[in-house]
DNA sequence: CCAAATAACTTGACAATCAAACTAATAAAT
DNA sequence: ATTTATTAGTTTGATTGTCAAGTTATTTGG
């Protein structure tokens, strides 16, 4: 178990290394490229639920936004009901950074995992799926 | 291979929210909190090791150390043989902010893989081993 | 209908960060 | 051995990311 917590630990580490220069190399920050990648995997959403998932005020979000739609990553459209609310959601070119830097993580997965057998693949991901369900 | 890559992804997501959360208790920065991580697994080390190691230049170091010797959590000593270096280590009040991380992240180790039978988390744990070999 | 709650924005104040310039000490070259 | 280049650490100035608190517009609940 000790072990098990020592090497999640730098495995984590190791991850987050690993998207610091994968990030820097688009020439974007870390913070834009997340809110980049919340947006690609969860599709469009309003400023508060992009705060929440991104673990920041919606002041901060106001800033981030402003930046990556003069970017063209993004763009804000009006919610449909709610009129205070407004819709983040990517541009083409928004959704281009998306799937290049998921391309980057699974070439990454299959990095790492290439000395793993198939059954081992199999324990993993089923052991990833307890794990997340468990935080 | 693809969802495998989803849920590491996750997982890396959850445990970067748990880690803020965590840290936040401390009443210390996250960036204070890492250096304090890094000072406690690896031991008393020069400012360059440390940044390279914390992926930040020794000029942003040298104030994140100011502040952590203010709150007691670290001292600077000359290094024995080379006047140009300085050690950083922690003190028994940093040692004990480490351990109490560590315990942390040991709980929630424990917490996370409590569904998982033996065999399960041997085969993790192996898989662990090879995936940090890979990066 | 009105009070309370919510969504987004603005502003002012800090952290954290980097690059570049600087000092001191060591290592390398000739 | 003397000079030159490299390395370790610090300082400074600028930028970014962040929050808290206050503001406005809108919605929701009593």
């Amino acid at each position: 178990m000790h072990s098990l917590n020592n090497l999640i630990i730098e495995f984590y580490d190791k991850l987050s290394s690993w998207e610091q220069s994968v990030v820097k190399d688009t020439g974007y920050s870390l913070a834009q490229v997340h809110t980049i990648e919340v947006l690609g995997s969860h599709g469009p959403m309003r400023m508060k639920e992009l705060a929440d998932r991104l673990g920041i005020t919606t002041g901060t979000l106001t800033v981030q936004v402003e930046k990556l739609v003069q970017f063209g990553l993004i763009v804000r459209t009006p919610h449909e009901v709610d009129r205070r609310s407004i819709l983040v959601e990517l541009t083409s070119e928004g959704t281009a950074l998306h799937k290049h830097h998921n391309r980057m993580h699974l070439q990454l997965t299959e990095d790492i995992t290439r000395h793993l057998d198939p059954e081992s693949i199999k324990v993993l991901t089923q052991s990833f799926e307890k794990m997340n369900r468990e935080f």
